[in-house]
DNA sequence: CCAAAATCATGCGTTACATCACATTTTTTT
DNA sequence: AAAAAAATGTGATGTAACGCATGATTTTGG
């Protein structure tokens, strides 16, 4: 189960660093002198990036593959906070003050990332601000998003949080289809459960009341199609 | 209900921008530079200081007093997503992208607060990059404190979310006392409801069965003395 | 200090989700 | 392609929180 450097050189000559819009604001030249600076890992479906209360020393990217970010609760349950995918990172709240992580990242596929080193992040901010204010943003946008979550997640409504998530999943990883928009679900229905507090149990059968009622169609375990996404908005409120 | 500049100056004179951790790392030089920048106001008990969907200009930071952020969620109810108080800004992700409010702030006493205009928070950044460093670790807390309210929320105990605010609050607001920790309550049981997503009631039942347990001890609607910490934290998870 | 208003406590019936159990389907493995 | 393993769907049942109602208490404002 070792984490192991990653055979493939698929972004060693690409600059991979390039598609990473917190270093958007960079030129050519700055970008390989990034480059040289980090390291690849790949990691197999079910290997975990990060171990909750760790210490951690780099800021990883997801170069390819997607990740969960949970903790295990005390009573046994597992919370889903993040779901991370290509061109995302994490692990920033470590590389500012000397903190331990405070949740497991867990790869959902095969997943490549590029790791920056704490010491390296922090001279890069300095020299390049622009840096900085790339990472607000994004920090900003999770804030937003869990806003949201906890939004949802206070309604007391359950067809509300379900609907909720698919809309979330239909913005991030829905694709056009002739019958509206197909969602390859990155969480099977445990983990779609443990991202917004329900049961297995609950989230099966609220799915298939939206089936029945024509919002959505499954399409094997994985797969959904938003057919009525006007009908799922009014749903999430 | 106009918003009326503020007659007292109690911080003209005084560098509050001193205080704001945000500027921590500037020199008294710099900070009366910035000080001419401010803008203070005050504001009534119950009064808006922000209202979801509108547009923003400015960084809030509070000199004096305290706030709530919250939405009106379709189905009635009131979700409160922050408490900020003495030392706390708000606004700050109306100032990198051009985004309206999505929430509204009140103040739940009367409230002084200092005023950045955008663009002058802007040319602040650039020249002391800092700055963004500081807010930066801010949000960090915050992504913090809302991934902890996602976890309890999704815990299916409600004695453990009420315990978890309990604590919350005991850390923010607490005072030594020969008994335990005394709190003055920020919110009402309906205010600490729609905090955790829970109703009045509920709220209510729960804290007499903490205050039956000897765990707490309330003292008129706005005191709790925390009794027995170790039990709370227990119940918290 | 008193009256009015706001807030809080609590009993009770109802509802919605959790939980358990098991059949079925889908996915993975060989 | 078959067998094994994993994931999902669904019914029955219990329980905990909601929602409503009402009386008690606390806070506010003159």
């Amino acid at each position: 189960m070792g984490k192991l450097l990653c055979a493939c050189d698929s972004c060693r000559n690409k600059l991979c660093a390039k598609q990473i819009s917190i270093f958007s604001s960079l030129d050519g030249q700055q970008l390989t002198k990034i480059a040289d600076l980090i390291i690849h890992k790949c990691y197999k479906k079910g290997e975990l990036l990060i171990l909750e209360g760790e210490t951690m020393n780099s800021l990883f990217i997801i170069n390819k593959g997607q990740t969960k970010a949970f903790r295990n609760t005390q009573d046994g349950r597992e919370q889903i906070l993040h779901l991370f995918s290509e061109g995302d990172f994490f692990g920033e709240r470590n590389l500012l003050r000397d903190q331990v992580s405070n949740y497991s990242v867990e790869a959902l596929e095969e997943t490549h990332v590029c790791l920056i080193h704490k010491h390296d992040f922090q001279l890069l901010v300095r020299e390049h601000p622009d840096i900085a204010l790339k990472v607000m943003e994004e920090l900003c946008r999770r804030l937003d998003r869990l806003e949201n979550t906890v939004e949802t997640m206070g309604t007391r409504t359950v067809e509300a949080r379900v609907s909720s998530v698919l809309l979330e999943f239909a913005d991030k990883y829905g694709k056009p289809h002739p019958k509206g928009i197909m969602i390859e679900l990155p969480l099977n229905r445990e983990g779609i459960a443990n991202y917004i507090g329900l049961t297995r149990e609950t989230v099966s059968r609220k799915m298939s009341l939206l089936q029945d009622e024509g919002v959505i169609e499954m399409n094997g375990n994985k797969k959904v199609l938003i057919v009525d996404r006007t009908a799922l908005e009014r749903l999430a409120e």
